[in-house]
DNA sequence: AGCGCTCGCGGTAACGTTCCCATGCGTGGA
DNA sequence: TCCACGCATGGGAACGTTACCGCGAGCGCT
């Protein structure tokens, strides 16, 4: 049974003296290293049990200069993709040992930067941040190792980041798309000054060009990073004149959803009227009728990635590497196929 | 313009030596304390400016015996609910100047026991836990200042607890659903085992006895707090004989929506022919379709209350009080209204 | 048998901070 | 004019840990 001083608790001079042996022995044992006989080593072993001995990290970081924990800085931990990012990078953390602080920053660049200073101060080894600027000058402001994650990431090449590959998504949801034969999607993509818009739009462009296609002819809406801005988008999409089913393609869930709100605000039908193919991956795209079918972004490999990234940048193996997660497609309900069920239909669906 | 060495952190040393002053006075000026001269303590922060100095707090922790971080102990991060209860716990504590370590238990006492071993190495002044079995022992396990959350903190009076009213948001619910003409709604629960399903039952029947009504007649099924646990639970109310219109209150957003996909298997239409009201208020059930009306788990005021909480603890304040938030009704499209639209209806309605 | 090496252990310094106490100077009152 | 008190500052210890160095004993090799 252990003895819990009501007052104190046990530090390694507690169990050196029941021990009978210096702390630095104690030390020793207790570090599990050389130079100590297995009779000395039980006995401290059995010391630091009874009085109930655990280690102070805060010393340990003081003298060694690890603290044994790391930051984690991103736009909302309430946000599902994020929260898995973060439940990746706990994992892999606490694999390691490690303890993992985590920040929401609410896409403001002055909460960031408290934030930071609050891991700088607390002495994390290091720092896994979503830049939430697209640009800012002062890298500086780190102040100790750090791994990107996102694509803003792509603008400071010295600092090694992880992040979906975009491109990789980009043509999975196109081949999918034409597979069922929606040859001509609409794009909603999300606001221009963010850099992960001309990364998605890139990649349809470049998709576009190999198969001798002219991507000239997409319709692009764009909207902020929010069901409510899906829904603007769409709306806007449902108001040009068309002929046929109409297949969107938006870059991201929340925007999806809110395009599948509009159709139903609009009296169509998805995906009878309107297919919609989303990207991300969150939960709630299962629960939406019809389900919604999505690119995937590996959030919690993207964690874990971090987490080795940062190691490495701890390290000072500096392999300075820019990663990209594969994504992978969610098929649910969302897309009409118009190649194989009704021929006929391809002709006549979308009277609208 | 900050210097920054290139091998080392600025110390309070270095601050005092470009200061011209010894690191005590250096010290009592940063700590904005007393007994210094205006001019002295301009010329100490401006070194400390000038040399890009950030307090240590690893030491700070040592000296003091408080850490500034508090730790959080959750089933795990990337469950909406759970993330919402860590963002309120995160902004409150960060409004105190301390940061949250963040920890996924997956329902696992042993990765629980871990995790707050790992918490007391790292010294945090106390820590929030949703205790994952609903009994055990051995409260020594804890040796910190905590806080619990959640229905299963009731088997341990000493410690203070924030959870949700159960009792209300139950009342909320059945007063909801008795509005639109639903008297007798059949439950979905979680397992036996759950403390938080007694206590869910108990509030159904006390408010039942109170209106001079017979709970006996409710139809109960359990089944995990998952979506194919509330699938299983609705298939089996589904093949029971009944009569008219049917309606659901499930103990859990997830099995609600299980439900409503257990409904649509059966070929039959929420709110048309069965109607259901959920429990958690998780994002994914606005974008189900149709909208899931449920009664909403104020998340994040939980765990601003919980770090609340826990700083009375920690300053051996010991209100030792159990606090229970008040849910609110967040109506959306998956319930009936039979009390307008169809009195005939009533009389046919819940008489199983 | 003597020398030297290895091994087990103890002592001490150092990490960066804060707090307590001492010191010295200036000022006001008797 | 002298003493006492207050105030700004400096010196040192302590928080708990680990790394380094030194010492003594034992053992093996020449």
């Amino acid at each position: 049974m252990v003895e819990r001083s009501r007052s104190r608790r046990p530090t390694i001079i507690d169990v050196a003296e029941r021990a009978g042996v210096s702390k630095s022995t104690a030390a020793r044992a207790l570090a599990g290293s050389s130079n100590i006989t297995d009779e000395t080593r039980e006995r401290v072993v059995k010391a630091a049990a009874a009085v109930g001995y655990e280690r102070n990290h805060l010393a340990v970081g003081m003298r060694s200069g690890r603290s044994g924990m790391l930051g984690l800085v991103i736009p909302d931990i309430a946000n599902p993709f994020w929260a898995e990012v973060a439940r990746g990078a706990q994992d892999r953390a606490a694999r390691a040992g490690a303890s993992l602080l985590v920040f929401s920053s609410d896409w403001d660049p002055e909460a960031e930067a408290t934030h930071l200073r609050t891991l700088r101060r607390a002495r994390v080894d290091g720092a896994i941040v979503n830049p939430v600027s697209d640009s800012f000058d002062d890298l500086d402001r780190f102040g100790m190792p750090c791994v990107f994650i996102g694509s803003s990431a792509e603008r400071y090449p010295d600092i090694s980041s992880v992040g979906s590959d975009i491109t990789q998504a980009v043509r999975l949801g196109l081949d999918h798309l034409m597979s069922k034969g929606h040859v001509a999607p609409a794009l909603i993509l999300g606001p221009k000054s963010r850099l992960a818009r001309a990364r998605f739009l890139r990649a349809v462009h470049e998709h576009f060009v190999e198969r001798d296609l002219d991507p000239g002819v997409l319709a692009v809406e764009d909207g902020e990073y929010t069901v409510e801005g899906g829904r603007e988008a769409m709306r806007r999409l449902l108001a040009q004149p068309r002929v046929g089913h109409l297949a969107v393609f938006a870059a991201n869930d929340m925007m999806a959803l809110g395009a599948m709100m509009a159709v139903r605000d609009a009296g169509l039908d998805c995906p009878r009227d309107v297919s919609i193919l989303g990207f991300d991956g969150i939960p709630s795209g299962e629960f939406a009728w019809p389900g919604l079918t999505t690119i995937a972004k590996p959030g919690r490999d993207i964690g874990e990635r971090a987490v080795e990234g940062l190691f490495d940048e701890i390290e000072h193996r500096p392999e300075h590497r820019r990663i990209y997660m594969p994504c992978r497609l969610l098929e649910r309900g969302s897309l009409a196929d118009l190649s194989v069920a009704a021929p006929q239909r391809i002709a006549g669906a979308g009277r609208n």
